[in-house]
Order: structure tokens, then C-alpha cells, then sequence
DNA sequence: ACCACATGCTGAATCGAATCAGCAGCCTAA
DNA sequence: TTAGGCTGCTGATTCGATTCAGCATGTGGT
């Protein structure tokens, strides 16, 4: 009610007729082991509720020092979709944890980042989710040595410490499998290939597909290499139908080449998925806006947030090794002899 | 380094010879009024160093009471790329303030966001941002009576707070001129219709279209009614063609509505922009994936994060009412006429 | 009748920093 | 010589909650 003055405990106390002590344990239920009486807890109890007293959290973290919050630090947190995915999982999963989520930006900036760093271990956070917005290795500052950390999307191959990542090796292989499994025989194309050495994504996915087709009776035809975005991939895929390329199915890195090769087959005449089909990583919004809706594999961003959290909750010590979340397989109709609605959940494969 | 203790002031004071009190004075620069000697400051600034100190701020915050933090309250962090820029501003205008961001999403529910509520005003947040992902009236809980709060992308008629949102009006004229400049007379349909009877952005940018098209000597056909979707709109606006519609141009109340609209006008072989001109809003990075770019108002999301944590940090109280910030036009080649785009890349189109 | 023990509570110290009030020592002026 | 003032520092208290150690009672056993 009013903002000028918060109950405290003293005030508790007082009205109770008893001494901070003793509202202090029954604060924290220690009624039991304090031989605390029921007349007195009802009478603190009261208090509380009437006063609307509510504990001074900076005097407790003072003492104790937990904070009951932990901090997040991003490289990109404006871009796409994916990290607001990302965000909302990790506060959701805080939250379950009666802990707030401090968030920082670092747009790649290494002095922002240690600036971060600073700012988060002087408020005493109890731990630490350093992600990042594309599957890659990073070199942790050292700054970040101390402390509970969890890499979410990223890697240190320098330090040990738990990560989170999608599993994008099966995931790759899922894809073809699908493909396969759909009756795909013919070329099959690879479309986008990642610049920066350090993104993962791209190439375990690409191994992922390559060592599945490897096993299956359909041809892998090679990869297109082209930037991860809609306009590099519109062009890719046009060069290589006009040399006279005829693929029987493409599996593009992400949902944006996807998009950029749709529109290229649309422009060569070529029918989705009757002449060609189209299957991509990402399962992003626009996978379901695309004409016929694109079969994509999701990664599990919102799931991805939430584990970190539950790895740095963990009084445990999480291992320092990475788990991997599945992406999961969301059903359009861009393959064609593969399940046409949703409801079909993959008893295909 | 060792997080096994954290030096202390009383620390710093005993390393350099000196009482907490000057230690104290001297890391808070108060050295001049305090009359401290320019030796001791220096043995105490160096003690400082030496020890990695840094000061607890709980201690500080039990004290003194700021906390150097704001909290930020959303109904959706997930969905969309919005949120994101949201928060990217938000967060990077907090730390222009030295302040660090806690962010809570509600998911719409009212008792997650009392909660959240109190989760903040327990850390003393300096103060806090409500923000809706679509621009909206609501009704605020009653626990945020107290203390400094902005209104994000919203507004409570109810209550005057300051508030800051996208100037929809004016994006609608401005969006209904462009086309007028551009040579538009014919019949100009404005495609989507919030059910929503709480979103503002849909009546707004639709009074802003109106009164420009009535201030010039072009045709208003009215309003095509869909969600704001993809697969809505697109089956909208092919139901007006084969109703026997032929719109010079249709101006689109999001960029999804826009895609499906593109959609169901190649299907019809109507080519953008020679028979029909599209307009939208958003600027989300779909607009720069279409063929032909399609050229939309983009929301300013970004600064109205920033701008919002401004008023927020402002010294004195900001007015009780709604800062409008101005949409910025994003030129594709949606539009026939109007200035070609930068880097015109697609020369093909 | 006296010790032992359980019951039900409280005093005081503690966490780390900020700050008010004040205290030596020295210099100057009357 | 001493009051007054300046310089350069410090002691003690405060913020709000937690917690260790302990202190009165009452009760039961012998």
C-alpha cells in the first residue's frame, strides 16, 4: 500500500509480542525444531498478514547471500525469433525455481560482455547462462572462471563446463531418414554451408545427413553452398537448376534457405513436393506460412533455455559435458508420400 | 579470482592502513568534501586494486536502497521477432543507466503476473516496465500502485502512467500517402481486422489510412476482413479476386497479412508490383525475404524499449501520458513508382 | 527435596557499506 | 597564552534479517 514505509521484521515482532527471533523462525518455519507454540506462530502469523510484511531481500542475501536470481548473457538478443524462444524457457524455468532472470546483451562486444560479467557476479547471481544465438565454440572470458556457469547453445573446447545445445547430428539424420522413408531415391541436395568456423550447426547437421544417406539407398547429390538466408539461397538454388541440376529432394540448413529455394523451384515450374521436396531445420514461424507448409525439424530453443536453468538449479554440480536436445520433427506438406497433416505424428519413421 | 572470499571494504581499510570510514569516502569520491589526503587516497586506491575489490551491493542496497536494477514485465517474450528488439532496447538502455534488467512473462495469465509483480517490488527494483507484445488497453493489477512505472506498448485507461507506443495513426496516413505519391488512384483495400476489441494498432493504422485517402484523389474500397495471419489473409484476399476485386493496391495491417496476400496474388497472375502495389507494417525481416522486398512501416520496437526505461531513469517524474514514436518506412519493390530500392540487387524483378 | 530434562522463548552478534558526529593535531590571530 | 579554525582522519550506529548460545520456567523421577 503505502511506499514509504515497509513493514520490517522488528514491526512483526512487536505487534506479536514477541522478539524478532522468534518471528524470524516462524518466517522460515523453523516452528518445529525452535519449539515455537501454535497460540505464538498464529499470533506472528497474523502480523505478517496484517502488516503485509514482506522480507527485505537484499538483508537476507546480505547474510546468507543467495540472491535467488541468476543472470543470462547473450550475444544477440534482438535477432529472430529464437532467442525470445530461448528467454522464455530459461524464465520460465527460473521462475519454477522461485529465481528471477537478469538478462544482458553483449552484441559481440567482448568489453560489454566483461562488463556484464562484472555487473552480474557483483550482484551476487547464483549462477550464470552464457549463450549464444548460433550453435558455435566460444572462448569464455576468464573473468567467468568462479562460479556456477552453463553454456547454453555454445561451446568452450578450452574449459570444462556443462553445456546445452540442440542435437543437430540427429538431427540431420532424421532428415534424410524422413526423406528415405518417404520414398526419395534420386539426387538429393544439401543447401547452405556455414562461413564461420566456429558455428557447429551447420556441419553436424550436414554429417548427420550425409552419414544416414550413406546407409540408405538414395543419392546424395552434394551441397550448395550458399549463405544461411533467404536471398543467397533464391540464387544458389537458381544457378544450379540452370546447369541442368534435377534434384528429387532438398534439405535446406535452415527454414530461411528453405524460403529461398522455394522461390526458385516456384520460378523454374517446379512443383512442391511433386516434382521436388523440400525439408529444412529451424521450425521456425515461417515454416508454417509457406504454400505448401514446409516440413522443418524444430530446435527446441524454448527447452533448450529451461535445461541450462535446470542444470545451474541443480545443487548438484551439473558434469561438464553437453546435452543434447532433440529437435523435433514438425510436418508440412513439402514431402511428398509423407504423413499430409500434423495429427500424423511420425509412425512413418 | 578465488570466489572462495570476497575482499571487503574493512579488508581494503586494513590493507591500506586506513579506517573503513576512508575507504569508504575514498571508493565513493568524496574525497574533497571529506578533506582526504591525496597519499592516503592513493594507498587506499591501490589497495583496491590489488585486492580485486568490489563492493557488495546488497550491503549497499540495504543501506541506500537503490538497486540498480529494473524489472521488466511482459505478457509474451516467445512469440515473434518483437519482443526481442523489445527487450534489446530496454536492456541496452538500462545499462547506458548502469542499470541491469530482471524480466518476467506472464503468458497472459494475471496471477503469474502478481506474482512477478511481487517478485520485483521484494527486490526493490528501481522501478518497473509493463509491456504487451501487441499494442493494447489493459488493466493494470492494483499492486502496481506504488511506485515509478511506464507502460510499454500499452496503455490503462484507467490509469494515468506515462506510456510509450508506435504512432499507428500516423503510420497509416504516412502508409496511404506513399501509395498516393507513388501514382496509386484506384481502388486501395486495406486487408486485416483485429477481433481483438483491447488492440489499438488495427483501428489506429486504419483512421490513419481513411483520412489520408480522404484528403486525396484516390479510391478507398474498404476493408478486406482477416486475421492477422498468413494462411487468413491469404484466403481473403483470394476471395475478393474471385469476387472480382482489382485493386491498384492493398495496403496490409502486418507483414504475415502481406505474405499471404502475395500469396493468393500470384496465384491469381496478378504480378507485384506492376498490376498490384502492397503496403504493410511491421518491418520484420519477412518483408525483406519476399520477392519483390515489401515495403512496410517498421515498428520502432527497439527504441520503444529504450524510451521507456529513459522515462523510467528520468529524474523527474515523467508526465502521465503517451510518448508516440514514429514508424520508419522499410522501401521494398512492392510499390510501382516509388523510389527503387538500395542496392537494387534483384535486377531481375 | 533436588537434579535432570524438556519447553518456549530471547539477547546479541553478524553480514558489508554508508554516514553522522566528533576528535586529535597544527596554525593563526588577538 | 589561548580561543578559534582548519585539516585529516575515525568510532559507532544504522539498514533488516539470520542464528548461535543461553535463560527462565515447568515437569518428572528418585
Amino acid at each position: 500500500m503505502s511506499r514509504l514505509k515497509r513493514a520490517t521484521l522488528t514491526d512483526v515482532a512487536r505487534r506479536a509480542g514477541v522478539s524478532v527471533t522468534t518471528a524470524s523462525y516462524i518466517l522460515n518455519g523453523r516452528t518445529a525444531q525452535m519449539r515455537i507454540s501454535a497460540s505464538t506462530e498464529r499470533r506472528v502469523k497474523a502480523a505478517i498478514h496484517d502488516l503485509g510484511y514482506r522480507p527485505n531481500l537484499s538483508a537476507r542475501t546480505l547474510r546468507g547471500s543467495t540472491t535467488r536470481t541468476i543472470g543470462l548473457i547473450s550475444d544477440f538478443v534482438a535477432s529472430g525469433a529464437f532467442s525470445g524462444q530461448l528467454l522464455s524457457g530459461a524464465i520460465a524455468a527460473a521462475r519454477r525455481h522461485d529465481h528471477l532472470l537478469v538478462t544482458g546483451e553483449t552484441l559481440g562486444d567482448p568489453d560489454a560482455e566483461a562488463l556484464l560479467l562484472q555487473e552480474m557476479t557483483d550482484r551476487q547471481v547464483d549462477g550464470i547462462v552464457y549463450a549464444t544465438l548460433s550453435a558455435s565454440a566460444v572462448r569464455l572470458p576468464d573473468s567467468l572462471r568462479g562460479g556456477r556457469t552453463v553454456l547454453l547453445n555454445c561451446q568452450d573446447p578450452a574449459r570444462p563446463l556443462p553445456s546445452v545445445m540442440a542435437d543437430d547430428l540427429a538431427a540431420g539424420a532424421q532428415a534424410a531418414t524422413y526423406l528415405v522413408h518417404a520414398g526419395v531415391r534420386g539426387p538429393v541436395h544439401v543447401v547452405g554451408l556455414d562461413v564461420n568456423p566456429d558455428a557447429t550447426a551447420g556441419r553436424d547437421r550436414l554429417r548427420g545427413i550425409v552419414g544416414a544417406l550413406e546407409q540408405a539407398p538414395a543419392e546424395f547429390a552434394g551441397v550448395v553452398p550458399c549463405l544461411w538466408d533467404v536471398e543467397p539461397a533464391y540464387w544458389a538454388v537458381k544457378e544450379i537448376l540452370r546447369e541442368g541440376a534435377r534434384p528429387e529432394a532438398l534439405i535446406c540448413l535452415n527454414d530461411r534457405i528453405a524460403f529461398g529455394a522455394y522461390q526458385a523451384l516456384e520460378e523454374a515450374g517446379l512443383a512442391i513436393p511433386a516434382d521436388v521436396a523440400v525439408i529444412s531445420f529451424d521450425g521456425s514461424e515461417l515454416a508454417s506460412w509457406l504454400r505448401p507448409r514446409l516440413t522443418s525439424l524444430a530446435l527446441p530453443f524454448a527447452q533448450m533455455g529451461a535445461r541450462a536453468v535446470e542444470l545451474l538449479m541443480d545443487p548438484s554440480p551439473a558434469p561438464p559435458d553437453v546435452t543434447r536436445l532433440p529437435l523435433v520433427l514438425e510436418e508440412g506438406g513439402s514431402v511428398l508420400g509423407a504423413a499430409p497433416m500434423r495429427e500424423r505424428r511420425s509412425s512413418v519413421l
